[in-house]
DNA sequence: GCAAGGTC
């Protein structure tokens, strides 16, 4: 048996690193092999994957979609081949000549797959190294020391479970992934996919906007009425009992509503016939889940991507556990006196904190998953200054910190009143509450706990009735799904994972099947959804992934094994595919129509054709018409942003109006032919004499418009004269009183009419300018140091550094810890390579 | 260039 080191393998660096830290006591070093960090103490070496270091696909023969029918799909060879080679290699290196080799992957099904794989590439070099499995859900000193105490062996079938849905889904994926692309002929970055996850979120999506689209509203009226007891008034609405003996507020005949209301106006006073209190113990939330995580986050403000995006770097970065998680149970492990002692003596949690260890007795709440995969997302205790994060970021670490305060902290109490009284013969009620004991939400307050007034009153009291209303209202149509809301209702369905199920929205907008926020389908969505659920039914429903979960769970328990589901799987597709190909052709024409009508803003003023969106050579957008080459006719677009094609239609024009979609700074453009217009009539402002052909040839320099929406100062004498001063892209320019001294030129305002933006105070176009290509100037003379590129030059810049001077003088410490992933010898590097 | 699942 060889003498050589043990190897430890994990599925990230950064569970390596925390491991090779607990079980050398501290004392491990990182190295590098083939640029991946090995740690390595004693005779051990610690190694992290970076989850999937291998992935299936079909041979390269059938790479290419025109060449090979999809159908061939089905029955095509899948294999592994490495996809992070620098890993494998690394892997491979420190596994010749290992004496022992210990997998220590995530503890599910995934993890064991991932170990799996690892073992695999072990064994191609090392036929006979005993391989062991160790297993531990969370990266503690306890947890870890006694899962390497008692190894434990890798379990096969697990892995084999997770390998038949590898298999599965691409086969699926891929074959009718591969069919509708080449019916529609959108080959290249336009295809159209489907698969097991995102073709049943695709369908939730698509189903509810057929509910809103069949929606029909109904009338109805509610009735109000302001009571006041010493004069204070409060609002109590008219109810009765419904056929069933239920209480119902709404009156759905116009007659009865106007009868009833007659008679309320009528009414001077009203009597009480009852009050009801009753307390009610609001229960503090359970610890975050990824989906729970996400659906805070998403409260705040933020997407899901986003949400992940900073979860990720606050995890990196130490500062909160690993974001992908399904416990909503903390570990035994985790003492919640000692996380708590960690936020005394800062300046944001400190009084909290404090408030909380006063408590006798601190049990934290649990939810109702509890999985082996990893903690509940909490802080770590290792706690970040404001500075060391962004505003968003350092939200969402409150945010962290805050939901786990939550959980151990008390439960808040409620006083609910209910008052009915009596009007002319009508019966009112209003509910009021008020918090009696606010418990968490002292320490969390991101839910509503606003209170309503009812004052207290006696029964038989008379209270004076000042103010009757009637409100005539419609029933409302369901609402779209918000991206929380969605992966909520995917988990519930079972569908995709923690990890993945953000990234599956993103996906379904990738493929322009989704607009906007809350995501509302295209007519290509609709389409592909109508095409599966015809042909294809079980790739847009939950009930595929329903019946691979039982076949994977009898896999892994030796009941199947991995031939006998995936042979089965490819005989449905099959079948599935008889339908299909017989009816391809009008697959295709109905999927490229609905293609067409996404993009259609109308009909062409200038010829039969349609209108459509366009995007030129240089990526942006503009509208064109379909029968181009023969008709040229265009309409300008706005640079920033994509277009999205709105319901609303022009009156004059006929034309569909057009918003940008740019993030935050999103807005309505409106009919493009309206605004192509306006652009054409507005007159060149003229604002002073040019600079360079005034003198000589009277040029004046104006604000222009061009017709591509952007503005700028240029000279009246264009093209004769091309001088030119650039204006922002938003806002609306104010041309001030007040005037350059220097250069004759007013001073100018860019205000913000939609947004809370501060107005901001351009001054002197030339000035502006100058300082502009200062700036330029600066940037160009911070990235001639060696070691600073464009990015680096940037982040200088936010941590105050503008130039050459002021970085030899920066002190190495200070600069280093206000810029992300920079060390302070990284600063010294740059220091003397500036000498 | 397809899926879904890891991770960054």
């Amino acid at each position: 048996m060889s003498n050589g080191p043990e190897l430890i393998i994990t599925e990230k660096d950064n569970a390596a690193r925390r491991i090779a830290d607990i079980l050398s006591g501290e004392s491990a070093e990182a190295e590098r092999v083939n640029g991946v960090n090995v740690y390595k103490w004693g005779g051990k070496r610690c190694i992290g994957l970076s989850g999937h270091v291998v992935g299936v696909d079909f041979p390269p023969e059938y790479n290419d979609w025109r060449d090979v029918e999809p159908v061939e799909l089905i029955d095509a060879p899948v294999a592994k081949h490495p996809t992070q080679e620098n890993i494998v290699a690394a892997l491979r290196r420190l596994a010749r000549r290992a004496r022992r080799v210990v997998i220590a992957t995530d503890y599910d099904r995934e993890g064991e797959l991932i170990g799996k794989e690892a073992y695999e590439l072990v064994r191609e070099v090392n036929e006979d190294v005993p391989v062991d499995r160790v297993r531990f859900s969370s990266i503690t000193q306890r947890e870890v020391t006694e899962a390497f105490e008692n190894p434990d062996e890798l379990d096969f079938d697990l892995a084999a479970a997770g390998e038949a849905r590898q298999i599965i889904d691409l086969v699926w994926g891929a074959a009718l992934t591969r069919f509708l692309s080449l019916s529609a002929r959108q080959l290249g970055d336009d295809f159209i996919s489907v698969g097991r996850v995102q073709g049943p979120t695709l369908k939730l999506i698509v189903d509810r906007e057929r509910e809103i689209d069949a929606f029909d509203p109904e009338d109805y009226w509610e009735l109000f009425a302001d009571l006041e007891k010493d004069s204070e008034s409060f609002e109590a609405q008219y109810f009765y009992l419904d056929e069933d003996g239920n209480e119902a507020e709404r009156v759905w005949d116009g007659d009865d509503a106007e009868t009833a209301y007659e008679t309320l106006r009528e009414a001077e006073t009203a009597t009480v016939d009852s009050v009801r209190r009753r307390t009610r113990t609001d229960d503090p939330p359970a610890p975050f889940n990824t989906t729970q995580f996400i659906r805070a986050v998403s409260s705040i403000g933020y997407s899901a991507q986003r949400a992940m995006s900073m979860a990720e770097d606050l995890y990196t970065a130490g500062y909160i556990t690993y974001p992908r998680t399904d416990n909503t149970v903390y570990p035994e492990d985790l003492d919640p006196r000692e996380l708590l002692g960690e936020f005394t003596a800062n300046r944001t949690f400190g009084e909290d904190a404090e408030h909380l260890l006063e408590q006798e007795e601190i049990e934290p709440t649990a939810g109702d998953n509890e999985t082996t995969d990893h903690p509940p997302i909490h802080p770590t205790g290792e706690l970040p200054s404001r500075a060391d994060l962004t505003e968003d970021e350092w939200e969402v670490y409150e945010l962290v910190v805050r939901r786990f305060f939550a959980t151990v902290a008390e439960s808040a109490e409620w006083e609910h009143l209910r008052v009915v009284a009596d009007a002319n013969g009508l019966s009112l009620k209003a509910n009021g509450k008020r918090l009696v004991k606010a418990g968490y939400h002292d320490v969390y307050p991101y839910f509503n706990s606003s209170e309503s007034f009812v004052p207290d009153v006696d029964e038989g009291e008379e209270l004076v009735v000042t103010e009757t209303s009637i409100d005539a209202k419609q029933t409302q149509p369901p609402r779209r799904y918000g991206q929380s809301r969605l992966i909520e209702t995917m988990e519930q369905m079972g569908i995709g994972t923690k990890a993945t199920r953000h990234d599956v929205i993103q996906k379904l907008y990738d493929r322009n099947y989704i607009e906007s926020d809350p995501p509302r389908p295209t007519r290509l969505a609709r389409a592909v959804v109508e095409a599966s659920e015809e042909f294809a039914e079980l790739i847009v429903s939950e009930e595929m992934t329903a019946q691979l979960e039982a076949d994977m769970q009898a896999i892994a328990r030796g009941e199947a094994t991995l031939d006998d589901v995936t042979e089965e799987s490819r005989e449905i597709l099959e079948d599935v595919f008889e339908g299909l190909m017989e009816s391809g052709d009008e697959v295709g024409k109905h999927l490229q129509k609905s293609l067409k009508a996404d993009k259609t803003v109308g009909s062409c003023p200038e010829s039969d054709h349609d209108l459509v969106i366009r995007k030129s050579r240089r990526g942006s957008y503009f509208i064109g018409c379909d029968g181009y080459p023969d008709c040229t006719y265009t309409l300008p677009l706005p640079s920033t942003g994509k277009p999205l094609i709105l319901e609303e239609e022009c009156e004059e024009h006929g034309l569909s109006h057009v918003k940008m979609l740019a993030g935050r700074k999103t807005f309505v453009h409106g009919c493009p032919l309206c605004k192509a217009e306006e652009a054409d009539e507005e007159e060149d402002l003229v604002i002073g004499t040019c600079p360079d052909c005034g003198e000589e040839h009277g040029g004046e320099l104006a604000i222009k418009r061009l017709r591509s929406g952007s503005r700028l100062v240029g000279c009246t004498r264009y093209p004769d004269c091309d001088y030119s001063l650039p204006l922002p892209r938003r806002g609306d320019i104010e041309v001030t009183d007040e005037e350059c001294e220097e250069h004759d030129l007013p001073e100018i305002r860019i205000t913000y009419e939609d947004s809370d933006r501060e107005p901001w105070e351009l001054g002197c176009p030339i000035c502006n300018y100058r300082e502009y290509q200062a700036e330029q100037v600066d940037g160009d003379e911070l990235q001639s140091v060696k070691g600073i590129g464009a990015k680096t030059a940037e982040k200088l810049k936010d941590a105050g550094i503008d130039d050459v001077p002021s970085l030899k003088e920066a002190e190495p410490d200070a600069l280093a810890d206000l810029m992300d992933g920079v060390g302070p010898d990284t600063v010294r590097k740059w220091q003397s390579a500036a000498d």
